[in-house]
DNA sequence: AGCACGCCGACT
DNA sequence: GTCGGCGTGCTC
């Protein structure tokens, strides 16, 4: 029998990185497995400390001295990690260098976490000690509670008590003990059922009968002859009174027990089932070409290239019932922004309750639930973004990624993982199948298909005969040149007013938010920044301010120059607040609804915009790129892209693909029913390659033209980019941090691949100066290795002011 | 991370 | 002489 645990500890920090050995009590004996959670002691003080058995063993190499037991089998001794997300943390920990304690946690479900408490205990004082009048104060307030508080409430009633509660515990006076907790319990609900031997039973019963007042017992009574059991949901749609159940209780006539529940997320029950569709000849197709790669032994990853509307969601459909027939469970990735009710009505209505969904707007308890009934194998498709990637599926089947070229699968927190390249790591692990899917793929995973890494499929014909769009480029030069100073082209213009005489629809797409987006004097010519991160304010009115759109720092709008207390003080630069001003005024008679960060801030006014655009409320939406995405709105038929090349410029290889992406997605929001869309995009660069094939809608010719820049300039896919950022609040750390490691690279790294340090971005953030440095280079586990012990080298020296922050993965 | 040990300067 | 600063090293 297994002696020894091999235990993750969860506390986050490198040097307690690895594995450290417990013994396993007898009481625990054979409970102990790969995957459980326990309790153990650990350091000095034998702290109360959660940890994740990663493994179990006959033998350790530590003396027996130094070993101690397991205190704790926590969850019931159920495992809370299956072997494919044991692995999948390895992966984690190895890609984004973050400890396995931080891997284990992402892949662990919200809110299952144990929390900590610290109790201060009295022990007996044996004689009078000498005791400061503070030792004192302690002391009576823990009598006054029983001999025992806990540790923060002492702190709270005495701030400056630290020293003193450490002195009284090296006297012996006080002992501190912790305890562990779970954060999150689990639902309960009430089940009421007759004691059916009890001896007044048959009375009460014709009691009721006659009693016109005794209502409530009748129905009691009725409900229970049919059924043997009634939970409190039940009796509440009955119309049985709380009152009613506590007086027969009282009795002893009918009796509760508690059973545990499921916080249920979907509403399966009032969705209508339907059935397949009838697929079109080119989606059978597409559907023999994935079937064929999923019987293969080793099914490589699908790329699926659908345009808009041309049933990829069908096509997934179709899958998973494949899948779930076999008796396998899938998982389907969204990005959180098109997560909408919709999309997930079509999953109910097609697999009922096998569906669940998961996503940062339900509550911890209720995201811990879709967990656990996926490990009790009660549901069988999770959909979800990112997270739903961690499902404890038993044998999971299929991960579908849909509009794959999304950058909301990316985290945004330590380790930034890509939701993407962690489902290619999980398919592999779990030989499930994976599909991604997107109207415009990233040009990597592009190349990855035509490179028959991939198999590709395309879906490129709309269903029922929709046509695309037909798409006009506004040169805002000649509208200068012919006097038109509007934000909008005439032909933008005229067609909107079209639309609105037709009652149909029309979408603008700016991608910057607020009124204007610099602020200069037109005196000395300086520009209102933001101090904490360089970056030229935003004008937003309403709130009169300027508006720092990195940090969100606000600030008064100046009278005059703080520079040079010139009084000219000029606005720049177009955003939506803007061109919903310039909209109202040019159509007062429409009806103008605005979508951007600024008006979605609070929960639900996303949806709430949305759902009014649908309902036909308004006739304009004007919004930043999260109205181009996966909405799909039946009466738009026109949608206005403005200031087209802006998106061309940011500061990334990937800038023109990005841009790309924006329009055709944009594009795609037109015309969706039996009316053909129009689509005007407004530029300055008309003649620009990306404009030119986003108006064409030509995706292959995007691609080759994309992938011979990069193969030019040796960016991804035909080179790996590693980017190391440090931050922090002192300038020269983060300087120093900067060097250092990029010396340290340099030495193990030939020439050509190091890039940097320089600033990143404005190299201030929120008031923390951020430097990165880039590596660029064709053999990843060479890289990766640099970095990793570059990082683990810098990082010991710099731990306490500069952050690391390591994205392995800007391929994609 | 969190804690104890230990070595040096400032003080009752 | 002792108190307390935080540099160093360890945790199964």
């Amino acid at each position: 029998m297994a002696q020894y645990a091999k235990v993750i500890l969860d506390i986050p920090h490198s040097a307690l990185d690895r594995i450290f050995d417990y013994c396993i009590p007898q009481c625990f004996l054979n409970r102990i497995q790969t995957g459980v959670r326990v309790v153990v002691p650990f350091g000095r003080r034998n702290q109360k400390t959660e940890g994740y058995v990663i493994s179990v063993s006959d033998e350790t190499e530590v003396p027996q001295d130094k070993l101690k037991n397991i205190l704790q089998l926590l969850d019931d001794g159920v495992p809370i990690f299956t072997a494919p997300m044991m692995q999948l943390a390895f992966w984690i920990k190895d890609t984004y260098f973050c400890t396995l304690s931080q891997a284990l946690q992402t892949v662990m479900p919200p809110g299952i976490r144990t929390k900590q408490e610290r109790y201060l205990h009295l022990r007996e004082v044996e004689q009078e000690q000498q005791l400061t009048p503070l030792q004192e104060q302690i002391i009576s307030a823990l009598r006054l509670h029983g001999g025992s508080m806990r540790l923060k409430e002492v702190q709270l009633l005495f701030p400056q008590a630290e020293q003193e509660i450490r002195n009284l515990q090296k006297k012996r006076i006080l002992q501190i003990d912790s305890q562990i907790f779970y954060h999150t319990h689990q639902k309960e609900r009430s089940v009421y059922f007759l004691q059916k031997e009890h001896p007044l039973l048959q009375q009460a019963v014709q009691k009721a009968q006659k009693d016109s007042r005794l209502e409530g017992q009748r129905k009691i009574f009725a409900a229970l002859e049919k059924e043997t059991e009634l939970t409190e949901e039940q009796c509440k749609s009955i119309g049985i009174s709380p009152s009613a159940i506590r007086t027969l209780m009282k009795k002893g006539i009918l009796l509760c027990r508690k059973e545990q529940m499921y916080r249920t997320v979907a509403d399966w029950e009032t969705v209508e089932r339907s059935e397949p569709f009838l697929p079109t000849e080119e989606q059978r197709a597409a559907m023999e070409q994935i079937l064929a790669e999923c019987a293969k032994p080793n099914p490589r990853p699908i790329l699926l290239h659908g345009v808009t509307g041309s049933g990829k969601t069908e096509i997934y459909l179709q899958l998973i019932a494949k899948t779930l027939q076999e008796g396998k469970q899938a998982i389907v990735l969204v990005p959180e922004i098109s997560l909408t009710p919709q999309i997930l009505k079509r999953f109910l209505s097609r697999f009922g309750q096998r569906v669940s969904v998961t996503h940062s707007r339900l509550s911890v308890g209720e995201r811990l639930d879709q967990w656990r009934k996926a490990a009790a194998g009660e549901i069988s498709v999770m959909i979800g973004p990112r997270s739903a990637l961690f499902m404890p599926f038993q044998n999971l089947g299929m991960i579908i990624v849909d509009e794959v070229h999304e950058n909301g699968y990316r985290s945004d927190t330590t380790p930034r993982i890509d939701a993407r390249k962690a489902a290619v790591a999980l398919a592999h692990i779990t030989g499930a199948v994976l599909l991604m899917g997107s109207a415009t793929p990233p040009v990597s995973l592009y190349y990855h298909a035509m490179e028959r890494k991939y198999l590709l499929v395309r879906l490129l014909e709309r269903v029922q005969g929709r046509k695309l769009p037909e798409v006009v480029i506004a040169d805002m030069r000649l509208e200068l040149e012919a006097g038109n100073r509007s934000v909008f082209s005439r032909g933008l213009e005229a067609a909107i007013r079209e639309n609105l005489e037709k009652k149909q629809q029309t979408m603008l797409l700016l991608n910057r938010r607020g009124y204007a987006t610099f602020v200069s004097c037109r005196s000395c010519g300086h520009v209102m920044t933001c101090p904490d991160c360089n970056l030229s304010y935003t004008y937003h009115v309403g709130k009169e301010k300027l508006v720092c759109h990195y940090c969100g720092r606000e600030e008064a709008l100046p009278r005059t120059c703080p520079n040079c207390g010139s009084k000219y003080i000029k606005y720049f630069g177009t955003g939506t607040q803007k061109i919903e001003a310039a909209a109202k005024k040019m159509f007062p008679n429409a009806v103008i609804l605005r979508m951007d960060s600024d008006t979605t801030s609070r929960k639900g006014s996303h949806e709430k915009i949305l759902a009014a655009f649908e309902q036909k409320k308004a006739d304009i939406l004007i919004g930043t790129q999260m109205i181009a995405k996966g909405h799909d709105f039946g009466n738009v038929t026109l949608v206005g892209i403005l200031a087209a090349e802006s998106a061309l410029y940011q500061n990334s290889y990937a800038a023109a693909e990005q841009a790309f992406q924006l329009m055709t997605q944009a594009a795609g929001r037109a015309g969706r029913d039996q009316t053909e869309g129009r689509v005007y995009i407004q530029t300055y660069q008309p003649e620009h390659p990306v404009i030119q094939m986003a108006q064409k809608q030509d995706y292959t010719a995007f691609y080759e033209m994309e992938i011979a820049f990069r193969r030019l300039m040796e960016y991804p896919p035909f080179t790996k980019i590693y980017a190391i950022i440090f931050s922090g609040k002192e300038e020269k750390a983060v300087c120093d941090a900067a060097d250092a490691c990029a010396n340290q690279l340099k030495m193990s790294l030939p020439e050509g691949i190091l890039f940097g340090p320089s600033a990143l971005g404005s190299g201030k953030r929120k008031g923390e100066y951020r430097m990165h440095l880039l590596l660029r280079g064709k053999e990843e586990e060479k890289l990766s290795s640099a970095v990793q012990e570059a990082v683990k080298k810098v990082m010991a020296e710099y731990e306490e002011n500069v952050y690391f922050t390591i994205l392995p993965d800007q391929e994609l």
